[in-house]
DNA sequence: TTTAATTAAGACAATTATTATCCTATTTTA
DNA sequence: TAAAATAGGATAATAATTGTCTTAATTAAA
């Protein structure tokens, strides 16, 4: 798959908040610090928490944290909460689309790609992010 | 990187010429029997031209042909053909499109899967995928 | 109990990328 | 010279991505 800007964002911010371990931060102060335009990174937020990554809450003294340990967290992770599955090729998500794909021979290609992508982006977890210099 | 339609066509379209042999064939043929509208078709086919995968000639008895033994062509081949440097960030293909890049953790995953991906796709040539069943 | 600060959700606008078409050269062979 | 083919450029159509705005809901503290 191709890593959008958005899901640049989301793991700048998740990095972020991997940093501030348990601490509460508010939307605006990642924009800021993250240099993401505010009204999406609430979005991506949005997406983040549905996903589980991260936890929120609202009101005065709300905001976001993480809702695992970093060491819990991968970059498929979070490239699976944002742009879904991560194929490189439709086919390699849903077979169907594709009215050759019962003889394609380029097919399984695109499937042992994903794998292989997955198994490697899986092993790169947030705690490991943090710790690299 | 995410394999977009033109990409899929392209790879469609060199499946077909492999099948070929050494014969000339016309855009219309391709089009049709490989389900690609023919004016996009033709346009993809002045790009695998430019990247020396296929040789055209014109006029009457013109067409196009491969230009190398399906042996020589990868499937890596086609996708930088078509859609340029195989990387799944931009960021992996150029680096200074990011601010961030100079501290950047993440960065050098990048660098790796983008490498691990074209190792991957060199490998696979049209001669495997023709004489796969 | 009211107010201020925060996120949630949905609609929508702007921008960019992809896909597709069409028209006019140019080339080549018969 | 005519017919059949590709080459190249302009442009239109569609889809995806990025970004904004407004209103509602929630929460803590005054």
């Amino acid at each position: 798959m191709q890593i959008t800007r958005q899901t640049d964002y989301a793991i700048r911010c998740v990095l972020y908040l991997s940093r501030m371990r348990e601490r509460v931060v508010v939307v605006d102060d990642i924009a800021v610090i993250m240099d993401i335009p505010k009204s999406f990174l609430a979005k991506i937020l949005q997406r983040l928490t549905k996903a589980g990554i991260v936890k929120s809450s609202r009101g005065i003294k709300g905001g976001f944290q993480l809702a695992k340990n970093p060491r819990q967290i991968s970059l498929l992770d979070i490239i699976e909460a944002i742009q879904g599955p991560a194929g490189m090729n439709r086919c390699a998500i849903n077979k169907d689309i594709c009215r050759f794909s019962k003889t394609c021979t380029v097919h399984p290609v695109w499937v042992e790609l994903r794998q292989k992508v997955e198994q490697h982006l899986k092993k790169v977890t947030f705690q490991k992010l943090i710790k690299l210099k």
